[in-house]
DNA sequence: TGGTAAGATTAAACCGGTTTAAATCAAGCC
DNA sequence: GGCTTGATTTAAACCGGTTTAATCTTACCA
């Protein structure tokens, strides 16, 4: 209701007797004014209550001072950990945050064109999402800085800085743990392989999978790989078809939490006993982990995140940075869905 | 790398031969420019690969062409699926959504303080947090359109938008479900009533469980509240507490379902049955509610952020608008962690 | 044929900052 | 006193759009 106009930096260099270009230098903390100017300068400031206008500061630095996040199904309890982590780290620097949600095929598209350009945004993370090799090749023109948290691409090595896990080593040392517990029969329950969003966190833990019993030398077998879209209901279907099986597996790997809680229902319903009749390992430790004693590995959501962040406002500040590949460490978190077969 | 310098408008003004203004207008479906015209600028347009800058355009438009949302701790599940909605809506519009983070007082202060104006935002989305009578005052002098999800005050009736839910009808009604169960030792553990950030819902649930109870002429008694700060270990340390009294209660109302959980499992803790033993009853219905079997009363999380933003969305293009003050149902949804007392 | 109105287009102002180029001023030196 | 130098400061250009005011056409009517 205030019908006062806004007060820009005219009003103050009216007030204050001086320039327009030296109101800015004196709030920019420029070394071209006297002390004497700047204090009064800014007592004018203090006074009218002025604050620069942010729009006309982005337009006239070519800058937008903002950050974009790119980041599909962002209520996935890991996607929405990683996102907290961005978040955490970045509401304290200058940057504004600005969400673009991908939950089709098209609007990743569209991100992925759009976004990482000066016009837009300062700086892209892009969170769990993999590039296509033609994506990538778009990426690697990206006239601003952009952060793969959990996802990369051979072609972006010492372009963009990437933050990522190694799926197919979790998914082998976790397979391994089962064997190594006795295990021979293990059922794989995962994302579809070949999916829309080139996801590929399910696809490598299932090679991971694969290479451990190979070097175990337990054959692979295919009725002990179920796909299905990603989701606990979803999940729960897969396992039932593969526990209905007359040589049903003795341990069954969840490429993630959410999937392993679809697991343990179905086994529930088939009247198996976990982990006496069944062992369940997932992939994540998210919260719903710990309180069904789900036996998991561990990735550093929160801090894939934070790191992610870290490394852009570094990028921002000295563009002379060299892009590092960073590799974080997952950890197996032993809880009760698991035993060794036949105890 | 590629070092071509951006299209402007005057680029693609010079080929087509028009003016600036000309161009402007073409692009903007003006009237005031023939058909003629308009195909000759368009195709330039295409030719050359213009796309306007929009920081550009906020500035001489006046607006900022972005919507900007208020939310604390986005990674409990409830807040991220209304934050799901909003942004599920909001990415279909012009509008970038720009996030702002609260986890502390002091970054509440400074969010209601500087987001609700029109250089920051053209709009603002506040989520789950009651404004102080101040903080409201402020609010109400916003020159940019608020709505208040999951929130309400007062002095913003016909101000601004509110999509809210009774919390104490909420509370009272799934207290008098456990009473209608024959249940009169009824516990209560909930999230703090004073608290810095004025979150309001798990008081005014426990404001309706004292009116059922009043209601049914059952003293209430202290030793049967208990409060904590938000999460499910503290919840558990509440309800341990609580249900190692010499006269235990023989159900639980909990503010919220994570902290369901944590009574959950300090019942399992203390070797007691649910529901034979005790009843436990939540509230949100997140997907955990699901997976455990929980008893809870569901409230439309995802809905409250999509009608938040349809709300918004409308006030935007028609400033004239009637603010509205919406009250979305909850309904009990009842599952396996309630009995009758004594069954 | 002159006058007028409607329609299309342009030139210029504007949004509110930052920054470059030019101007001013005081001090220092021979 | 004149000239140089360095420190401040100002005026003006610039960022890239939109919009108002002014100009130019063309059509139409008396």
């Amino acid at each position: 209701m205030s019908s006062t106009k806004r007060v820009t930096i005219r009003d103050v260099a009216r007030e204050a007797r001086v320039s327009p270009g030296t109101v800015s230098r004196a709030i920019n903390d420029s070394p071209l004014v006297s002390e004497d100017t700047r204090r009064r300068v800014l007592e004018v400031v203090e006074q009218l209550d002025y604050t620069p206008n942010v729009v006309a500061r982005r337009l006239s630095l070519g800058k937008t001072l903002a950050v974009a996040v790119i980041v599909p199904f962002f209520t996935r309890p890991s996607v929405s950990e990683r996102l907290n982590g961005v978040v955490s780290l970045l509401s304290h620097s200058q940057y504004d945050l600005v969400i673009h949600n991908v939950e089709t095929p098209k609007q990743r598209a569209k991100c992925f064109q759009e976004i990482p350009h000066s016009e837009h945004a300062d700086g892209v993370l892009s969170i769990s999402l993999t590039p296509t090799d033609a994506e990538a090749e778009r990426l690697a023109e990206a006239d601003v800085p952009v952060v793969l948290i959990d996802a990369e691409h051979p072609a972006l090595r010492g372009v963009h800085h990437q933050v990522t896990v190694d799926d197919v080593t979790g998914g082998e040392l976790t397979t391994g743990y089962l064997i190594g517990l006795g295990h021979t029969k293990i059922g794989f329950v995962g994302d579809p392989i070949d999916n829309p969003f080139n996801f590929t966190s399910s696809r490598d833990r299932y090679w991971g999978y694969q290479k451990a019993l190979r070097e175990a030398d337990i054959p692979i077998r295919p009725e002990y790989y179920e796909e299905n879209q990603h989701g606990r209901r979803q999940a729960r279907q897969s396992a039932r078809k593969m526990l209905a099986l007359s040589d049903r597996p003795t341990a069954i790997f969840a490429a993630s939490d959410t999937q392993a809680v679809g697991v343990l229902e179905a086994a529930r319903e088939a009247g198996l006993r976990v982990p006496d009749d069944l062992s369940v390992v997932g992939y994540d430790d998210i919260e719903i982990a710990d309180v069904l004693g789900l036996t998991t590995r561990r990735q550093l959501l929160f801090e894939s995140g934070r790191r992610g962040v870290e490394l852009l406002l570094e990028m921002l500040r000295n563009p002379d940075t060299d892009p590092v590949y960073e590799v974080l460490p997952t950890e197996l978190i032993v809880r009760d869905t698991t035993a060794s077969v036949g105890d």
